[in-house]
DNA sequence: TGCGATTTAATCGTGTGCGATTTATCTGCG
DNA sequence: CGCAGATAAATCGCACACGATTAAATCGCA
């Protein structure tokens, strides 16, 4: 089956691909104004719902590792947002923990996914199914690497 | 309303983007084994849709422009996937067409969809309605660009 | 206790995305 | 005809993602 041409239409990556390059482009200039970038805006989220985390435990969360997380941290840190230090209990990780820089932009992060949750859509039970099952594609998808 | 804490899981930015990431790393060994990497794969998509597009043709229905496109092109050029050439009736924009080895990747693609599709989910009919709606999102946070 | 295996970050190279700017070409209007 | 404005691609700089590798610290087991 399925002998016939794809079109980029019909492909669930694509439709994922472009949407998460639109809300990129649609959250940029918000964050712009914060300095902050799209990754970086996530990685706060995920500080501000638990403080001090190791490298790896950030990890979990946002599905990435060192190699992307190390020169993201460190810009970040650069720019004041947070702070990196080596656990006393095992030199081997990392805490990430936020500055008060960073703290203080959780009181403006409300307004900026207000942005964002107007411009998804109307309808906020159709919004939130949608997240439940474009999460349930991530699992699997996940558990497959 | 909503004053408390977002977390990652509220998201759906962060659901878009954990998806996709997902889906890159699915694609990515798949694609490999062909010497392709994600977006060049989509440009091919575009062109066996459609051969003779311009760059700007192929940025209209990938929702990219030339400052992504052409070093893309140039790199798939290199590959001998693809030819570019300035179009004859105005000199201002440029042709890209498949080489013989991008159309025969082609024949190949039908699996490279059928492992993904296996790896998205069981119930196609789902997946389907799940692409629309993720369509659907993307074309509402594409309009306010 | 000692030392190989494991764990954790960091490093490196490549390929995107994209805002901002530049270069080349064409169009249309006086 | 000539030239300002528009259009198309290219260029530049920066920040991701990620496979592969490395370096440092810890663990576990003989």
């Amino acid at each position: 089956m399925l002998d016939r041409a794809l079109t980029l239409d019909e492909l669930l990556c694509f439709a994922l691909y472009s949407a998460n390059n639109a809300m990129g482009r649609l959250y940029r200039p918000i964050l712009a104004r914060h300095g902050l970038t799209y990754p970086q805006y996530l990685v706060l989220v995920a500080l501000w719902q638990r403080d001090e985390q190791k490298v790896n435990d950030l990890g979990a969360g946002l599905n990435l590792e060192s190699n992307t997380l190390t020169p993201l941290l460190k810009r970040m840190e650069t720019a004041g947002l947070l702070r990196r230090r080596r656990n006393p209990e095992d030199e081997r990780s990392v805490i990430v923990s936020l500055s008060e820089q960073g703290r203080a932009l959780e009181r403006e992060a409300a307004e900026i996914s207000r942005c964002i949750l107007e411009a998804s859509g109307d309808e906020v039970a159709d919004l939130i199914e949608l997240r439940t099952k474009i999460q349930e594609l991530a699992g699997r998808l996940n558990r497959l690497v």
